[in-house]
DNA sequence: ATGTTGTATCTAATCGTTTAGATAACTATA
DNA sequence: TATAGTTATCTAAACGATTAGATACAACAT
């Protein structure tokens, strides 16, 4: 559309001197006399100029891009994450690309094709799944600056911004047990994911360490959406009295949602007759009218940590050593899981 | 850190040939002989070669990126949308920015100056106000490809994807009054949107049209979020009982729900002591935990539109006529109104 | 042998910046 | 006046791709 930038060749020709003279007085980076400086501020003025970033990043070898895989930006728990990147991001003179991956092998490797392409920087990861080790491990090895949030993969030698999974995970289910549960479900969101296969470690540990049974057919892993969750509960739900779980943990707060809504509709109450605890605090389930038990995952920060470290990766050339941060995490009691009063008794 | 890129001049040594030959075998842009492009494809793998986006972008003067500017992506109004728009720009070949504006002048400047840097191709813009006016309206006169999404300005050209506020605000309005409600309450939202500015004018009119008072201290706008929301309500319901509104609008899902929240906080009952209907059924409202009547805004198809239009308006160097796509919205009646049964009475 | 035609590949300019090093124009010194 | 030393500005080479136009070579006709 747009098919007549005006460029710096422009300005010397307006203001009658050299290119190397309105760069020097651009960037400020060599003695120029100021009747020159003049001229060539208000050659810049007139013609609208602004320098062409492209050009720029070519010279520079850097786009000053920096790109941010996340697997559905429609799940509420990453836009505080994005958001937080982007900020640090502007702060630090940085855009941010967005790349929703699903999950998916073949985006994560778009993703990482823009750092080969120089279209990007450095990539925050917050996908990590089993099935792109080999993509990540190939472009740490080259030396490409990638760090990783939220997810991480077992025995990786890069940065990593992670949250605190197992005492989340311990908490809850402790929190379930003093409550006197002794049948309780984990669904555990997505396979590979060190996130989901951490906090199960934890909750069956847990269990164990309380003499109460893991349930082997209760293990469900898979994708964990608002919908997968609502129809495992069904099924879940449909078992006899004495049998079904009295409490589900669901790895995210959106799925918490599908477990009491299915068990909503079939008529059961929250917390009497099922007792809910999600992960992430989304802000929506926060309120009085949800008022969603959860884990807390301190999104935002995650998400500027992980940029700061992914800049100065980028700018200091040289760190021999790998930063490796665990965020503390937080149980948030509400209204999903009753809880017992001053006395003692259970309400 | 990443500091030797191979380059095609890399290639071009190791294959022993110019690189012009290189770029016509990536590029299949000359016939080369079958043993050359051999050589070209063993040495583009064994060095493991990826042209430089930059240095093309350079040449052809574009960057395959889009921006996108949206008030906040926490607000859960915006991620579709912003998925929708990455979704089709991926499609399309190109990548996307995302620009979380707050609604400040300042962070609009910094997007429309990415256009002019090169750093974009086109900027789809889902925060236009009303003092935002100047900026944007001088880089549509400039022809950079810009499109409107959401809100417009007023007597501005240039390609528009909107929703039928009018509609909408009617429809709620009149579900309001069906059931009974007379003393019916309007949160307009941010000073300077079309979108608050047309909602608000539609629900006055039709409340003067069925005869009902508009009151005039009620005509809330400013910033709308929770918080506000919660705020005002609580303001709102302090007052007497004959005075106070019976019913509620609110010009997002979220700010509904402060409304909600401090109704319930107060001991009222919904929809029985006050009735609420939000905008943008945002897919957390629509759970049978919280079923939130809303008037649903196609917020996907709003992001896909736009993008398709803004590419295309790149793309094309001339297309004389603007376009302005309005679509269509709808009343998704769910528990926050209560309802008149088959006979007539009221639930 | 000479000229013509066609084919495969190469050279060099270009995109818009930055910047090292050259140059020209002063000033100061002998 | 010649020389050295400063200082302000300019020329041209990068950065990594694409591509028009030049060139070299082979094949063929005369």
């Amino acid at each position: 559309m747009k098919e007549t930038h005006v460029t710096i060749k422009d300005i010397a020709k307006k203001a009658e001197v050299s290119v190397a003279t309105v760069s020097y007085v651009i960037n400020n980076t060599r003695y120029v006399s100021p009747e020159k400086i003049e001229r060539v501020n208000q050659a810049i003025k007139d013609l609208n100029y602004v320098p062409n970033a492209v050009a720029r990043g070519l010279r520079f070898r850097q786009s000053k891009i920096i790109g941010l895989t996340i697997t559905d930006i429609t799940n509420p728990f990453y836009p505080e994450l994005a958001k937080a990147c982007e900020t640090e991001a502007l702060i630090n003179g940085y855009t941010l690309i967005l790349i929703n991956t699903n999950d998916d092998r073949e985006r994560t490797a778009i993703a990482t094709s823009y750092l080969r392409e120089g279209r990007i920087d450095g990539l925050i990861i917050t996908t990590a799944l089993e099935h792109d080790r080999s993509i990540i491990e190939k472009m740490i090895e080259e030396n490409y600056p990638i760090v990783l949030v939220h997810r991480t993969l077992d025995n990786i030698q890069v940065d990593t911004v992670l949250s605190d999974n197992a005492y989340g995970s311990s908490r809850a289910t402790k929190h379930l047990i003093d409550l006197g549960h002794r049948r309780i479900c984990f669904m555990g969101g997505v396979d590979g994911s060190t996130v989901g296969n951490e906090r199960v470690m934890v909750f069956q540990q847990t269990m164990r360490e309380h003499g109460l049974p893991v349930m082997e057919e209760w293990n469900l892993r898979g994708e964990v959406g608002y919908k997968k969750s609502y129809e495992d509960t069904k099924r879940l739900m449909n078992l006899s009295n004495d049998v079904r779980p009295t409490a589900i943990i669901n790895i995210s707060d959106i799925g918490a949602l599908g477990v009491i809504d299915a068990a909503l509709e079939m008529g059961m109450r929250i917390p009497e007759d099922l007792a809910v605890i999600g992960f992430d605090d989304v802000f929506i389930t926060s309120t009085k009218m949800v008022g969603l038990t959860t884990v807390h995952i301190p999104s935002y920060e995650l998400g500027r940590v992980g940029t700061k470290i992914l800049i100065d990766r980028i700018n200091k050339k040289e760190l021999n050593h790998y930063q490796n941060v665990t965020l503390p995490v937080k149980l948030m009691v509400r209204g999903t899981c009753g809880y017992r009063n001053q006395k003692g008794n259970k309400m």
